[in-house]
DNA sequence: ATTTATATTGACAACAATGTCAGTATATCT
DNA sequence: AGATATACTGACATTGTTGTCAATATAAAT
């Protein structure tokens, strides 16, 4: 990322007419492009926040002009857009299948800290803060489902873990604000956890005692009093 | 803030050389200027995000002209810069006094309360998040105190309260615990609270239920086991 | 080899936003 | 009242960013 690919060079070797041209364009498909755009476009997002999102500089990253971004994703908007779709997809994808997964009931800790990496220490949960504080809420229903599918699939998980220990059944808006206050805290800390965590004097490790600490809280309250 | 301040609109009276003339400028102290300026810049701010502050906007809703922006703050980044520090300087006297008055460690409810308007209700967390997210994190070194003073005097409040049960004083790394948990989820809920509640068919009601059952959560924690 | 489709580019247009400046008006001081 | 300091304004300069367009190169199809 230092050197940005220069022209070619060795064209003025000949003053023929052989050596007049040498344009060596490269050509990706259609697909491919878009998703290396993307993925610079992820990178600027995370790294510098909104104001770092100009199609100059993501152009830069990626080798090409910006005229081909505008190709790809027809203006600015739909660029984000695109964005916005990928993040969530990703996002529901991997908190589907880290609920599917099934060592769930027994130990929360390693489920928390699934969900504190899906959205924390990937830049997801940054581009998405950043896509509801610009207001692009609406255009994005599908945040609505992922919650209700996440919570489903939780109820479910817990229904089944208080039957194999002979309980009752746990409320359906307990397991809701258990998804809430995960997603709630894992989100401030993809904010504001570095600052905090510096501003107390934790490292690296005192944020893994963290995330314990929390699994332990939820994990507790999973098969304690109510 | 409906209706902006007008012009004088009875100035057409006499064609006279009477009529000709009607300047009318308001003229605050400076003082006065740089807070409505930062009222309308947090407003702004807090309802269409990063992209919506813009000075001629902001110059709008205070009724001035955008270069009397640059006489108070000298350019964008010192305004900016200044409604940083403000909203350092609210959250830290509404924290502190929060943490200092007396009904704290009987009834965490009231607390968590205090602690989730300060930063969500209002929009000190969004505006925060958002200079976060812009990378402005270096300049805002208060922050790290603010955490620091936070942590000590809910230390000191807890040792209080153990001393008074009779049980043996908490680990202090248990209260940072808590107290990172509570900032996470309060900045959480304040970006993507309202979305998650949407999708979860949560209405105000609800919400405020989800914060007593955090207060309920924390409280149990506080004189549990540990 | 020729044709076809389209990914890609450079140059330019259009616009928006910050910042500058010289001048104007208003509160305060003497 | 007159003088002074400065909050404030309108017009302009400057810069940066998105978007348009005609032209070009390249991969795939015929």
């Amino acid at each position: 990322m230092s050197s940005v690919a220069k022209s070619p060079a060795a064209k003025a070797a000949l003053p023929e007419k052989t050596a007049e041209k040498a344009p060596k364009r490269v050509r990706r498909t259609a697909e491919e492009a878009r998703r290396l755009i993307l993925d610079a476009a992820e990178e600027r997002l995370a790294k510098q926040g909104p104001e770092g999102l100009r199609l100059q500089d993501i152009a830069r990253d990626v080798g090409i002009s910006h005229p081909a971004i505008l190709h790809h994703f027809e203006s600015r908007e739909g660029l984000v857009r695109a964005l916005i779709a990928r993040a969530n997809k990703q996002l529901r994808d991997t908190m589907l299948t880290a609920l599917g997964g099934g060592h769930v009931s027994t130990d929360a800790a390693d489920h928390i800290d699934h969900v504190f990496r899906a959205l924390s220490d990937r830049g997801t949960a940054r581009l998405l803060s950043w896509l509801l504080l610009t207001g692009r809420a609406s255009e994005s229903s599908d945040a609505h489902n992922i919650m209700g599918e996440i919570v489903a699939a939780l109820q479910a998980r817990r229904e089944e873990y208080a039957e194999m220990k002979g309980k009752p059944a746990p409320d359906k808006e307990d397991t809701l604000f258990m998804a809430m206050l995960t997603a709630n805290a894992a989100f401030g800390e993809a904010i504001v956890g570095r600052q905090l965590a510096e501003g107390a004097g934790l490292d690296q490790d005192g944020i893994k005692r963290f995330r314990a600490w929390f699994a332990k809280l939820l994990n507790d309250h999973w098969d304690g009093d109510r």
